[in-house]
DNA sequence: TGTAATCCCTACTGATTCTATATACTTTAT
DNA sequence: ATAAAGTATATAGAATCAGTAGGGATTACA
């Protein structure tokens, strides 16, 4: 499961997206909008904003935009930062690799082997997926409708 | 992230799988072969157990093998019988499905789209890899060494 | 028939992580 | 000046995880 911490990091990420190129957001904004707890949601934004995601401007009239383009940040990164690994193994895990406890031989563990395929599979998703394809994906739910 | 407790129930039911045909193995000598807690294997089998996929024998000469053959055991069952949802959001389980407190409209929602495409990816492999199928894997990464 | 081996069942506990909340500080616009 | 914002760190309650404990029930076998 995502944590929450993840899930409001790419709500947030999508409304900002769909300002992007207008002035900067509020926190508590987005917060109300999203129904996410404003306190929580600072800390995330702040998180984003470290890794190089978000620009923010202080003081009256300020807020939090976007750094790049919505078709230049993918969920990857977003979970990346908020949650850690992909992977359901951490011997499976690209960025966050580490040795399982109990495990002898991981080279020819079968279930490794496994869970290797399954990552690759959500990867190409998470990897191929920035937040314009998100909110075209939204765009399209609504016209379906 | 998987839970110790489904990496151990995988690990469990691959050493049953191939001690399949012979005689019911005991929880202590898994235990000791794969390095788990074996006071905490026997809870993880017995829920294996009460969910058909071990028989158990009690008593001296006692312990447990496979209710079915290596081929008719599937990780996504393990999976949820020890860890519940596949997805990665509640909105987008198949089997344990229940609302996102915070979200307004999920129809709509972009997010939920994404990932039952994961959900979709992970499970596609998971409801194909059965435990023969993990055992082949070790066999070939044997041979490839 | 007794005893050791084995699984069965429930309760409990310590550690960790999650989900916030609290408090105070810094920067900026007006 | 003052108010509106973001920045930063500490704290706390709840939930979950990972394991431990202790006994109970059943069975094989001497």
């Amino acid at each position: 499961m995502l944590s929450k911490k993840t899930k409001y990091a790419i709500k947030a990420l999508v409304i900002l997206g769909k300002n992007y190129g207008q002035a900067p957001m509020q926190i508590s904004k987005i917060a109300e909008g999203e129904r996410i707890p404003k306190k929580f949601l600072e800390q995330i934004l702040l998180d984003l904003k470290n890794a190089g995601l978000l620009y923010s401007k202080k003081g009256a009239g300020g807020g939090y935009s976007l750094n790049k383009s919505p078709n230049d940040i993918y969920l990857v990164q977003v979970m990346r930062i908020t949650d850690g690994p992909i992977a359901m193994l951490p011997c499976a895990s690209l960025n966050f690799y580490h040795k399982c406890d109990e495990c002898t031989d991981e080279v020819t563990c079968g279930i490794r082997n496994v869970f290797i395929d399954v990552r690759d599979a959500t990867l190409k998703i998470l990897t191929e997926t920035n937040l314009a394809s998100v909110i075209d994906r939204e765009d399209r739910l609504i016209q379906a409708l």
